[in-house]
DNA sequence: CAAATATATGAATACCTATTCATATATACT
DNA sequence: AGTATATATGAATAGGTATTCATATATTTG
């Protein structure tokens, strides 16, 4: 039997949780904190001059990634650093890039 | 010299185009569109049925989906069938689905 | 304690976007 | 031709959101 429906998905609440991260990952200043986390933890400072961003911005967005447990936050002194909280994120990084490179392909059908 | 760490990246074009795919996918409803389209192509009239959506609506989420090659359209008869343009969006749905079951690592035992 | 540094937060705003309604276009059938 | 069906599109709008500026909070050090 073929796929039936759309039982991608278990429930509804899964399609907005789903949809949630994907629009997190939606703005080009959070994608690049995003990658900007998936090496080592690094800290608010170092991510806004990394990325040429203000302070208060990358604090911003900060705060919805780790509310959306895409990052967790670590206090070292003075400091906050931040890391991606498991793996899959750079997985989905991954793929899509892999989308995007894909060729175009118009109409092969004949 | 300016060289970030962040070599994930070919070119700040590349972060643009990933965030609008991204973007894309951060909707409910286009988010529920799509998963419909993963399998055979479906015709607008029953994905709009199936989702319990406008065909309006429907159809304005297409065309963006189109617009970024998420999805591709082929005609037949009145009706337009639409399908994923390849497999990749499926991976990238399927590894999110697998971020969003991650056990929360903090500590939330005892 | 006070000063300095690092990060977080609140408010304001300008822009964006999801949705609806009405209407246009395309295709099939008689 | 005209009618019915399927899809697309334009306009309007309500709600969302990315960014900036100002300020607050936390931490270390003198």
């Amino acid at each position: 039997m073929k796929t039936p429906k759309v039982e991608k998905f278990g429930s509804e609440e899964d399609v907005v949780q789903l949809a949630d991260l994907f629009r997190l990952m939606g703005d080009a200043s959070r994608l690049r904190i995003i990658v900007s986390c998936l090496g080592d933890p690094i800290s608010v400072g170092d991510i806004a001059a990394q990325l040429d961003l203000s302070q208060s911005l990358v604090s911003h967005h900060l705060r919805l990634l780790r509310a959306a447990r895409v990052l967790k936050a670590e206090r070292r002194g003075k400091q906050m650093f931040y890391s991606a909280c498991d793996a899959h994120i750079d997985c989905v990084i991954t793929d899509m890039m892999a989308h995007v490179g894909e060729p175009l392909d118009i109409e092969e059908s004949d």
